[in-house]
DNA sequence: CGTGTTATTGACCAACATCAAACTTAGTGG
DNA sequence: CCACTAAGTTTGATGTTGGTCAATAACACG
């Protein structure tokens, strides 16, 4: 058994995919043996750019990154924010041109894999080919909550829903415990995110304070009142099919 | 090799898969030898339900159903519809717990299959579990799009690019062959799809008609002029990955 | 024909957008 | 350590898209 720390970008990796399905000691291994590139970023750099046709995967390590597609008169629609451990360009495996960028949200740092040796993987291991199927499958069911959000969800919903969802998704890695985080994202990537625009995520966020749901400090958010913010972001996790609700 | 009649079940699925991948005769053999179980629902019964366990996929044969959600208080969002040959609960292999439910929008003819032949098969021709796994990546990208769209356009670019994209993947499917097809869905079901109400629908498709874009008769809905819906919808159909562009 | 569903219209309204300015905060270099 | 700067946040005033409610018209089907 190969050793590997904590904070390594395989062990990243293992740990997400644990979130999410079970894995043996082979398949640990077998992930432990993927050949990275490493590479950081700067804050706003893309990682990956609409319209490429990428040859690796790219495994965020440290940072936040997000999805985002730019319209045609110049909007940006932000499609999902991920977390050190997730690939969010695994779906490169078979959809060779990217429909949308990869931008960092803050300085990031990323191993690329190349495809063959993802191929590779999943052919040896069906363990592991699963459990990147299912990976996938769950962005696709983030996706369908976020649509959900955006067409039929107040803005106040919205936003209590989204910040329920980052706590949840950073507790599940262990990234956090107590229900405060650092928040990796500006009101303005809020609002591409939710369909709003950034002054509108300014007052809602107001509300939510003086309602004494959250608070901010700084760069800090904390939840004040779980059960409370659930309850208005009309939030259940199910939707993200987490191994164990960590909330 | 088997002999399969055009518009059989397993028909729909080869002819499905094959506008988004390859398959060879062997391919097309395994597939026509998947063992089904046909049945018929009629408009607005439910095939699968929300929280529901499904242990088999259910293939469409005829007619058109969509995925949507209940949220708290009552409303609906439409997330995506489907057409012949498409296995709209894919993702049930890997995701156990339905997370949102499946809706006749017409009569239809389904054919289930179960989850232990679609892992079988899946085992056996690598081929194929690609194709099912691209599928679900396009149903992802498709969520994107309709993201963007609810978040970032205009009642009017929305209602024009869904009425592009149902015609692009009609045609793919060859399904039509002109562009004007029977709508399958009310003016309130757009608007469930499009986080509108469906007296804005309303008078938005009176507006595309008003415009030259389009004329609706009776249930037929026909593209007048092709070129300005795409422009009025910011529609470029390389989300949906087809292996040939029909327009 | 009647009956239920869908489409259409009008009047009115609310949520959220836009614009523009001021204020904070966190870095940066002297 | 402090001024300077750029990014992000906050505020106010005003505008617009699209929602809601309610009534009527058009179909479709038995």
């Amino acid at each position: 058994m190969t050793t590997i720390a904590e904070d390594s970008p395989h062990a990243r990796l293992i740990r997400k995919l644990e979130t999410i399905t079970v894995l043996n000691r082979d398949d640990r291994d077998a992930i432990a043996a993927l050949p990275l590139r490493a590479k950081s970023f700067e804050e706003n750099q893309d990682l990956v750019r609409q319209g490429d046709r990428p040859s690796e995967c790219c495994l965020l390590v440290e940072g936040f990154v997000c999805r985002y597609k730019v319209l045609g008169e110049g909007q940006r629609q932000i499609m999902s924010f991920h977390l050190p451990g997730d690939i969010p360009d695994l779906q490169s495996l078979h959809l060779k041109v990217m429909d949308h960028g990869l931008g960092a949200l803050t300085p990031v740092t990323v191993a690329f894999i190349p495809h063959e040796a993802m191929e590779e993987i999943t052919r040896s291991r069906p363990t592991i080919a699963a459990a990147f199927w299912r990976d996938t499958l769950i962005d696709a069911a983030v996706f369908r909550e976020w649509l959900a959000g955006v067409g039929r969800r107040s803005a106040h919903q919205r936003i209590a829903h989204l910040i329920c969802e980052l706590c949840t998704r950073l507790k599940a890695l262990g990234l956090i415990d107590n229900p405060s985080f650092q928040l990796m994202v500006t009101q303005a990537e809020v609002a591409d995110a939710l369909g709003l625009s950034s002054v509108h995520v300014n007052r809602v966020l107001q509300d939510l304070r003086r309602d004494g749901l959250i608070a901010i400090q700084g760069r800090v958010l904390k939840i004040l009142d779980w059960e409370g913010l659930k309850e208005a972001g009309d939030f259940d996790s199910e939707y993200l099919h987490l191994r164990h609700d960590p909330s």
